[in-house]
DNA sequence: CTAATTTGACCTAG
DNA sequence: CTAGGTCAAATTAG
């Protein structure tokens, strides 16, 4: 089996070409909008309205990029990415259903109509990482929630990317601790990411950025899969600035266990300078971990296998 | 003050 | 119906 990479394994090149200049796009229309709200900041500062105009037109431009990126990430599936792909906050209100009034005859509560309000999206990519500490992989996620699961000991952390409403990213993902005695948490990551943010040290920029954007980005190869780093491959974590809270107590908590973990692996503890070829080995030998304990038989013990991809990524060759 | 997290209610797929 | 995913008010952190 081909390890084909969930994120935008596109159906063709042209396809992925097409999702980049539209990343592109959008990304320099952010810096529009950006600059857009500076100068009207400060230049006139009793004659606010007057940029409303090219926010506005700005802001269509957004959306536009958003909704073209969230059709081509997901091009079967329904329609849940363009709904929140209004690239600003503005909850759309007046949702779907015109419900002119009984605000409290359904509900007791005060508590707004959200029937809706959102749909759970069911066919995007998704896949899973298993890590024996909390990693960041270089995006800002926001925690919207928590869970009990059952049969499971942990509860499972919601995120979403903090972009969501920035730049309509849908990225999001979930981390569940399924190991306490050697610590392990699975993160399954749902959706990739629209928006352009990630929190980079200095090095490994140069990586994502300056590479080629035709195929040759950056390769690492195994025994028998050839991995592309796109733009959000989700083995390319990165160098995290600052280690969130949620992590901070765990981490916290079984210091002892991971410290000889971590510098094992040679992750996280290299200093910036000198990381790219590092980082390449560290993931490399994140990677070969668990690849190979894929390729014998890792059978059932928990399903712990290690990268199993969850969804079909449908590589939909046009019919 | 703003922004992120917590947490219980709400919503939907199965 | 239930289990899992999401929303949003309240709370806390920066």
């Amino acid at each position: 089996m081909e390890c084909t990479w969930p994120e935008s394994i596109p159906s063709s090149k042209k396809t992925a070409s097409a999702i980049e200049e539209l990343v592109q796009g959008r990304d320099i229309a952010n810096q529009l909008r950006s600059l857009l709200n500076k100068s009207a900041g400060d230049n006139n500062n009793n004659n606010n309205n007057k940029a409303a105009p090219a926010e506005d037109l700005v802001l269509k431009i957004l959306k536009s990029f958003t909704n073209s990126l969230s059709i081509l990430n997901n091009a079967d599936s329904d329609e849940v990415s363009q709904i929140q792909a209004n690239t600003h906050v503005t909850n759309w209100n007046g949702g779907p259903k015109s419900s002119e009034s009984s605000e409290e005859t359904s509900r007791s509560t005060a508590h707004k109509d959200r029937r809706g309000c959102y749909k759970r999206r069911k066919t995007a990519q998704s896949w899973t990482k298993e890590t024996p500490s909390l990693t960041d992989d270089g995006y800002a996620w926001r925690k919207y929630g928590q869970k009990v699961i059952l049969n499971a000991k942990f509860p499972r952390h919601y995120y979403r990317c903090t972009h969501k409403h920035d730049q309509g990213c849908l990225a999001t993902k979930h981390v569940q601790r399924i190991h306490d005695d050697p610590p392990k948490y699975r993160s399954t990551y749902i959706g990739h990411h629209t928006c352009r943010n990630r929190n980079f040290l200095k090095g490994p920029e140069l990586f994502l950025d300056s590479s080629p954007p035709s195929d040759s980005s950056v390769l690492l190869s195994f025994d028998n899969s050839t991995i592309t780093n796109k733009q959000d491959s989700p083995f390319f974590t990165s160098f995290q600035p600052s280690i969130k809270q949620e992590y901070k107590e765990e981490i916290l908590s079984d210091h002892n266990d991971i410290a000889h973990i971590q510098s094992s692996s040679s992750d996280y503890l290299v200093s910036p300078d000198r990381t790219v070829a590092f980082e390449s080995l560290a993931h490399m030998s994140v990677l070969s971990s668990t690849l190979d304990s894929d390729n014998g038989d890792v059978i059932s013990g928990d399903m712990m296998g290690s990268v199993e991809f969850g969804d079909d990524f449908l590589i939909d060759d046009f019919p």
